[in-house]
DNA sequence: CCAATTTATGCTCTAAATGAGTATAATAAT
DNA sequence: ATTATTATACTCATTTAGAGCATAAATTGG
């Protein structure tokens, strides 16, 4: 076993690496609410260059879009969200005792979700689930009311469950990493050496499941100077051929912002 | 004992809460260097409203400039950083042992503590403390070398000392406070129920550690719509009265970013 | 009452950044 | 050659940021 993270760290060497959040909450961990210890789990969040491929045994490369949808804005506004989700959100709204819960419930629903024309603010990832949580809408919600592991619930599927509570820190994770991305240059640590701009803005894409204006991510980037041409070019399946780039790492020494705050498409 | 924390509690309700940093590096703790067990700390940072008075029995109230002197650059650059600080870290500088490390070393004093023209970055408190401790500078760190509680060190004071790592965490606290100022409402868990816009000002630069610009700082703030007028003026000692304000806790449900992003006057 | 001082508040001006396009260039497929 | 497709250059209007000037409303000392 020990061999098998051996292994991995071998062909993942850690990038940026981060201490995310302890999680201590009182009967987080089924262990616990079968009488065990407590149980305290400090995540750390970890970057590593795309895989060659093959997992190891027992692991898989998996999108997390699988396990947050709703996060996914990167073709449109989900379906999902307003399909799914935001019916069964007002329902829970409508469930509220007071008059105040009931418009605290509906601000929440609105905020997390853009509902009636709120915008999108793609950071709360945490806040997002935990309001699906709290409305019992997460397979790991009904799990623990139900008691039962494989319930099947009456209610569509809200996205992969997870173990325990590995889906709210994977959702940490993900805001985490959607904020820091806005002012330290780790999506380099996402890249190979070399890459065309448009590839470093697929990455992006894919972290903030938001599209970005093509132009102005390039003007933006290259004026910023984290990167810099390796005066290569890299020839595509189709299209005009792109000019390959690297990060300038000496922008680590000469300052500590540089990340990339740009505009998306609508 | 329980009873003065009930006490501290009542005297200061908290405002915003947010969990900082799990503590555990081995050695940490002055009882497992005798041998005790592993202790590890989960840091929370908390903000509570000015203190009318009168700490509770062995607790005061403290400016955190007192533990880190450098930070403070409301009134101009502190001398202690070009008289006593830089000095001392080109000493370190040129105790590198190898080329590479000697510029690593440069590149990070520079930055930390903006020698050299490069810019002050008021966000990296705990790397600028980490530095310091590194170059053996900070008391916390000699401790550590000597063993002994009290030696006394050749080295000017580099502000107070704290037990442990504590002021590793203040550092921690110090910088987290300092960036999510930026973009979360959170200066109002600081500030009374009213107050003027220069009030807000004081209090904001208190944490930054630097002065703003009061004019631009008023148009941001007020543009923005956190703050809606109470109507009422204050009188002060001299000078035009002010206006009051009161926080608009409508925009906790109307927008997730509204912080202070406002031009420091130089 | 007046002038000087002090603080609050309103307003202007320039430079830079942002958001959204349009236009052109370079390649492969048909 | 034409079309499709991607890369790259450039433009333009709007907003924001940074700095400063000007005026207003109070106090203080003559």
């Amino acid at each position: 076993w020990l061999e098998q993270i051996r292994q991995w760290k071998n062909k993942h060497p850690l990038g940026y690496v981060e201490q995310l959040y302890t999680f201590g909450d009182r009967g987080r961990h089924p262990r616990e609410r079968e009488g065990g210890p407590r149980v305290i789990s400090v995540g750390y969040l970890a970057l590593t260059k795309e895989a060659q491929m093959a997992a190891t045994q027992n692991t898989a490369w998996r999108s997390w879009y699988d396990y947050f949808p709703w996060e996914d804005w990167r073709n449109s506004r989900p379906d999902f969200i307003d399909k799914v989700i935001a019916p069964l959100l007002r329902q829970w709204v409508d469930k509220a005792t007071s008059r105040n819960e009931k418009r605290q419930r509906l601000d929440r629903a609105r905020l997390c979700f853009a509902l009636d024309e709120t915008v999108w603010d793609e950071e709360i990832v945490l806040e997002r689930y935990e309001l699906l949580y709290e409305a019992g809408l997460a397979a790991e919600a009904q799990r623990e009311i139900t008691g039962r592991r494989q319930e099947q619930s009456m209610l569509p599927s809200m996205g992969n469950p997870m173990m325990s509570d590995h889906r709210r820190i994977l959702a940490t994770a993900m805001g985490r990493l959607r904020a820091k991305l806005k002012y330290r240059p780790i999506v380099f640590d996402l890249m190979p050496e070399t890459f065309s701009l448009f590839h470093l803005q697929r990455t992006i894409e894919a972290i903030l499941g938001e599209r970005l204006h093509k132009q102005n991510f390039r003007r933006l980037v290259e004026r910023s100077g984290v990167v810099e041409s390796t005066g290569e070019i890299q020839i595509q399946p189709r299209g005009r051929p792109a000019a390959l780039f690297r990060f300038r790492k000496e922008v680590l020494r000469e300052r500590l912002a540089a990340g990339v705050r740009i505009s998306t498409t609508r």
